[in-house]
DNA sequence: TTTTTTGTTGATTGACGAGTCAATAAACTT
DNA sequence: AAGTTTATTGACTCGTCAATCAACAAAAAA
């Protein structure tokens, strides 16, 4: 009994699916037939929704950014002053719904991606460029000429951080995370030359 | 004409090929038939001298690590005092031989194996042990009680520097990550509290 | 000189998995 | 009622690749 407009409900399961998936095998080397099933559906299926496995990651990647976006746009919105802005930047970074050991992992295996697939560099690149945007605007209050080199460290230090979290066990601890990172920026910001 | 004591340089032409061709692919789906030809043999001697690919992975960081290592205690025997010390294993981890296209992009599959393949994960810790000692161990007399954070942080900085020069085109740029770990260093030591 | 050890490869096996296809069915349209 | 669009899957194709094997060659040991 096939219902219509089930396309974006498939989809939007498949996208979630996938990063469970990856994340609890820890690569990209999960079947289609994998995240079909943990899905509710069969892999034709999923087939017939995204042209390809590549497809189906690229899409839960968007997803993921599109999530992380809109936390970081609502944070933003809310916070009081420039450091305010830093601060929630950093926040969203590692709040609850990105910083998970499954999100991370996908984020992990789409650098790699990145590395050959020419739509995930742009991804990626596109991502990288509105956090710095967004970490340069917040900045530029507080330091001036120096806001440009300070949003590139912060930004390889996130990177850094979410890296390490892999190799952790037991849950993700965001709040440590976020000190760490808010120590460099007071330090930076205490920087005067 | 088997030339005896062939051992040795055929498992260094591989491990050295291994780097090169996932460099060049930018995942770990290489076959080993592509490690083999660029090494100068046949796959089936390649699985002779190591039995899987896996380990032919495993062996190649290894390798890397080795290097990586020998190069840390070379510069800091050549190092002056605590804060040359901490200098001379940030130049260490951006030199020339280690901070290069095709090793980085083994580090970072590697990163994702760790995920999922128990050796990987040990061996990364090792690692990670290790420098996170020698930076402790360097800045203790620097920043007393703070060492262990700021080596934690400096760390994670790192780490994060190889993540963001996979993306970037254009030949790897050593000194330029050195300088923004070493702006790091000098802020956080010139936080006092 | 026979035997063992070391080096070496072409050919083959065996498994696995992405993507396709044909078929079935229920809804909507005309 | 006939035709079209959307949903859905089991079965199948087709390519790829890690790993193994059988066989051959040369040095070293016996």
């Amino acid at each position: 009994m096939p219902k219509l407009g089930m396309e974006p409900i498939r989809k939007d399961a498949l996208v979630k699916a996938t990063i469970v998936e990856i994340g609890r095998v820890g690569s990209l080397d999960v079947t289609v037939s994998q995240i079909a099933k943990r899905a509710g559906m069969s892999s034709a299926l999923a087939h017939h929704y995204f042209g390809s496995k590549e497809d189906m990651f690229l899409a839960a990647m968007r997803h993921v950014m599109t999530l992380y976006g809109a936390e970081v746009r609502g944070a933003l919105a809310a916070a009081e002053g420039p450091e305010g802005r830093v601060r929630a930047i950093l926040r969203a970074s590692f709040s609850a719904g990105n910083f998970r050991r499954d999100v991370v992992g996908a984020w992990l295996n789409f650098w790699v991606l990145a590395q050959s697939v020419p739509e995930a560099k742009r991804l990626l690149a596109v991502y990288q460029g509105r956090l710095r945007s967004n970490l340069v605007v917040a900045l530029r209050p507080l330091a001036g000429a120096r806001a440009p080199e300070i949003a590139a460290s912060l930004g390889a230090l996130i990177d850094g951080l979410y890296l390490r979290e892999v190799l952790k066990s037991g849950p993700a601890d965001g709040a440590a995370a976020v000190a760490v990172a808010l120590r460099h920026l007071d330090a930076e910001l205490s920087l005067k030359s």
